[in-house]
DNA sequence: GTGATTGCAAATTTTTTGCAAGATA
DNA sequence: TATCTTGCAAAAAATTTGCAATCAC
């Protein structure tokens, strides 16, 4: 129930999916998509340096912001405003929760079906009138636990 | 046990605050906290035009930044990315769950301790190791219902 | 071939910064 | 008066746009 949206999980199901829209499948969409497998959770800049790294195809900036919000806009990945305030794309579109680590500025994705359900458990006729619950935004916002320093006294 | 940091209602409890702070009670301060009194949630740019539109003194837009993030700094405001990619304040820092309109792009609270509180229930023990939870943030992502459109055929 | 897609460079938008001028305690 | 704050203007950073050139089908 929870997890209904599609996730595209190799590249003959990507081809597949653009066909399906008639959508050229464009290295710069493949590589794309590449980045967003290996990365799960990305800017568009790194998604660009994603690829200058470990591609020899070229892209730009520009089209990289193009494929993302294309992608989004199909519903194949969501996109979320991160705490140093970059749009960031998920490379799932899934029901899930976030952890966001406030000093590397990364996501991690939490799965806790049960917790999503009680919550829109208790939601139920308490949304305000007026407005359409469109989804249910969680994140566990973190910071590293500290690892090589000294306890404080008190917490 | 779970609005625990303060919320500041009036002049004088700001002034107050500031002198414990070592902070001078300049204009600028005072207008940026009473135009979030009346706003509650804002961008650095809603509140320079609500000053400049309510009130005879003068900011700049640096300034209302300044005193914005020194308020969240000091954890009066909470500070948080929008869908539309701009920084927003909120007048209150206690916990709470957030109502985001995409369309006008505003915030509400909603107010429900109880289903605060059964989040972090659920949550003990759940979180990846390594990581120190900060905070947990709840948001609904809502629409306007539709008001004076037809109803389509299939939704 | 032809319409969709990309690259490029400039424009926009939001936020930050540095420093001189001004205001507060 | 001494210091803290602000205004200003420029810089930075992220995203968007317009259009000519290119590419996938």
């Amino acid at each position: 129930m929870n997890r209904r949206k599609k996730s595209i999980t190799d590249m003959e199901a990507l081809k597949a999916f653009l066909r399906s829209q008639k959508l050229k499948a464009t290295p710069q969409r493949l590589m794309v998509h590449e980045a967003m497998m290996e990365l799960g959770h990305a800017s568009a800049d790194m998604v660009a340096d994603y690829i200058s790294g470990n591609c020899n195809t070229k892209i730009t900036i520009a089209s990289v912001y193009n494929v993302l919000s294309m992608m989004a806009d199909l519903k194949i990945y969501s996109r979320r405003m991160s705490g140093n305030n970059k749009m960031y794309f998920d490379v799932n579109s899934f029901k899930h929760i976030h952890i966001y680590d406030t000093t590397s500025n990364s996501y991690k994705d939490l799965i806790d079906d049960e917790l999503l359900e009680m919550v829109e458990q208790r939601l139920q006729g308490r949304q305000p009138k007026g407005y359409k619950l469109e989804s249910i935004d969680i994140q566990l916002i973190c910071r590293p636990a500290r690892k090589t320093r000294k306890k404080k006294a008190a917490l």
